[in-house]
DNA sequence: CGTGTTTGACCAGCGC
DNA sequence: GCGCTGGTCAAACACG
């Protein structure tokens, strides 16, 4: 199977296995309704298809992200805010793995995305003043990781990587019954 | 005491 | 083979 068709049916049709975007969010409140509620804006994503390239969520997106800013902050209510913000790479390998990645600009660096993550590591990277954050999905059974790191070219944005599918729904949205992947940023995560 | 974080050590992959 | 780098492990630690 296709990964990243499940990628394209996760921004198309909120079936995001991983949390996310939160494109319902975009569809239904305005800018400055959302710079109320959180603090961060959700800048730019990439869906992956196979082989993941780490540069990819980092390169050039200092043009990128202007660009989506744009697009945000301007034509927010337009029908396609994040069509060209969604990226599909080239499926250079065989595995299965699906891997999703986006970039949002917010002071916090973890985000409440409904699941709950174990930190299990912290790294600082090559090319990069900022340490990279590795963390595990704690539901019994599910092997979904996520790597979180700042923008090494924009301090106020965080790039945060998922890898893998989640066997289970969300426990925030079991509780609230609200979409799975609404990111809010957290401060009960350091 | 249970749960989660920190952090140094370890391992695997890759390029030379 | 060796060194570099990214990713993971696990013991120690912190906190409620």
């Amino acid at each position: 199977m296709s990964t990243f068709s499940t990628a394209m049916n996760a921004t198309s049709h909120y079936q995001n296995p991983n949390p996310n975007p939160n494109q319902a969010a975009y569809s239904s409140t305005t800018t400055d309704q959302l710079n109320e509620l959180l603090d961060f804006e959700l800048s730019d994503y990439v869906a992956f298809d196979g082989e993941f390239e780490e540069e990819i969520s980092t390169r050039d997106t200092a043009k990128r992200s202007e660009n989506v800013e744009n697009n945000f902050n301007g034509s927010l209510s337009s029908s396609t805010p994040l069509a060209s913000n969604i990226r599909k790479e080239k499926n250079l390998g065989t595995k299965d793995e699906f891997r999703f990645a986006f970039r949002t600009k917010s002071k916090l660096e973890i985000m409440d995305d409904g699941f709950k993550w174990r930190k299990y590591g912290k790294k600082m990277v090559k090319n990069s003043p900022n340490p990279r954050n590795y963390f595990k999905c704690t539901s019994e059974g599910c092997s979904v990781k996520k790597r979180v790191e700042r923008d090494r070219d924009d301090p106020n944005y965080v790039i945060t990587t998922y890898e893998g599918m989640h066997n289970h729904q969300s426990p925030d949205s079991i509780i609230h019954n609200q979409m799975p992947w609404t990111l809010q940023p957290s401060s009960s995560l350091q």
